[in-house]
DNA sequence: ATGCAGGTGTGATGGCGATCACAGTGGGAT
DNA sequence: ATCCCACTGTGATCGCCATCACACCTGCAT
């Protein structure tokens, strides 16, 4: 389930520094980049927590306590519907800052969040984060552009649910969008799917049968492969074409 | 079309202020409720623009050139597919700040801003804006506020659209969004509908036959009545119920 | 009046895909 | 080995709703 391969190896939970002024990645990450003294006072408000696998963060539906830093591990996102539908809306890796738009916003969470392995995660509440945005006037030029990237991802979801036409489109599209943020920088269109086809089908807004059933189209028509876990995208032009 | 009425009184362009510094609206508006200093500059660098109606203000995939903040005139917010689906997003309004994120970002803008009435806008190139960001702290608290709500509005859209199991319940959640936004602050939950059929089905994610024939439902089912252009929500808690 | 264009109402049809049902599969426990 | 449970594969059915087709109803221009 976890991104480790078949090998025993324990999920990737690396030891993740006590403070954040210490962690070496936090130049690649968005958020974390942030200017010396931000970061020392940063390192005052936060409170380091792990969570074991499978557990919840927050909730969707409480009013926002604060926000929270994936330091390591991966942690889904989603929304469910009165009548048990449910919605994921991403799976958070390290870097992501979760609960942002609704500490600003004072509202509450729009999602919930539940560990899918172990994970690590600094949190800070809603007070203390908002008086450090004011004594930081650039960090909140960081928290904006931030939110904005959200808005981004939020923004391609609503579109694939609405235009691409038929599931086919949605999934196809997923995959191709992923593929792309998953391996960063260069068209590695190859990627380790840590997702049951379940939660696939709620990421494409489609079932879980349907995701099965095309998943081997998509294979017997040559326009991916699977070994494993990792599936490649083969042709991604014919892959796009059929977005619709 | 417009929100005027059958008088053939123009539509809502009331006359803007030269300068920001002098807008009685400000108070009211997210974006525009600035500290003094902050407004005087924002006058410096933003020019004043008028729109006709059915004019383009920008186009999706255009890279970012600056945003624009509506101060007269309703404009619509809308995606397009290869294959000529539209979403339509969102009604902005005045207040609102359109390419915020775009222009974060440095991402070519994502949607396509079609005046619906003559406008009023002003708009704040790229360069001037991040500048202008930089030197006054507590705007970039502003403009993340800002953008957390879009990011809120997406959101809720892409839920609607994901967890609205049927065309009915899209349709339902649609009008109750939009009753409360609209009427903002109590539940007047009559509001004008300035949108065809059409319109309304590339927001609810569905076909313009579908809209006519459960609008007609609704109002069979006393849910909703019309007169006019304007629409009441009779029956708010039945029509929740139905979304699903 | 006439025509036209954009919007609305309504039936008929067909297809996609949700859902149900159940059979395989594989990996972890014990 | 064996059970078990979560995941995957696949057929059958059936309902929603997109789409097509066409009638109607404004307002507007000529």
């Amino acid at each position: 389930m976890a991104t480790s391969g078949k090998n025993g190896t324990p999920p990737a939970t690396r030891q993740v520094p006590e403070r954040c002024a210490q962690c070496t990645d936090r130049a690649e990450r968005l958020f974390c980049n942030l200017p010396e003294e931000a970061i020392e006072r940063f390192d005052e408000i936060a409170m380091q927590i792990s969570y074991p696998s499978r557990s919840i963060v927050f909730e969707e539906g409480q009013r926002a306590a604060g926000i929270f830093v994936v330091c390591s591990g991966q942690i889904k996102l989603a929304a469910t519907s009165r009548d048990g539908r449910t919605m994921i809306l991403k799976i958070a890796v390290p870097g992501d800052v979760l609960g942002l738009t609704a500490t600003l916003n004072d509202l509450p969470y729009e999602v919930t969040a539940e560990t899918l392995e172990p994970c690590q995660i600094r949190s800070v509440r809603r007070r203390d984060f908002l008086e450090f945005l004011s004594h930081f006037g650039d960090v909140s030029r960081h928290a904006a552009q931030v939110i904005a990237r959200e808005y981004h991802e939020v923004f391609l979801d609503a579109r694939r649910l609405a235009l691409s036409g038929s599931a086919a489109g949605r999934l196809a599209q997923l995959l191709l969008d992923w593929a792309r943020t998953s391996s960063c920088g260069k068209p590695e269109l190859r990627f380790t799917m840590a997702l049951t086809h379940e939660e696939l089908a709620n990421m494409a807004g489609t079932s879980r049968e349907t995701v099965t059933r095309l998943l081997n189209q998509f294979e017997r028509d040559e326009l991916i492969a699977r070994h494993g876990a990792s599936i490649s995208i083969l042709h991604p032009v014919d892959m796009e074409r059929m977005v619709g």
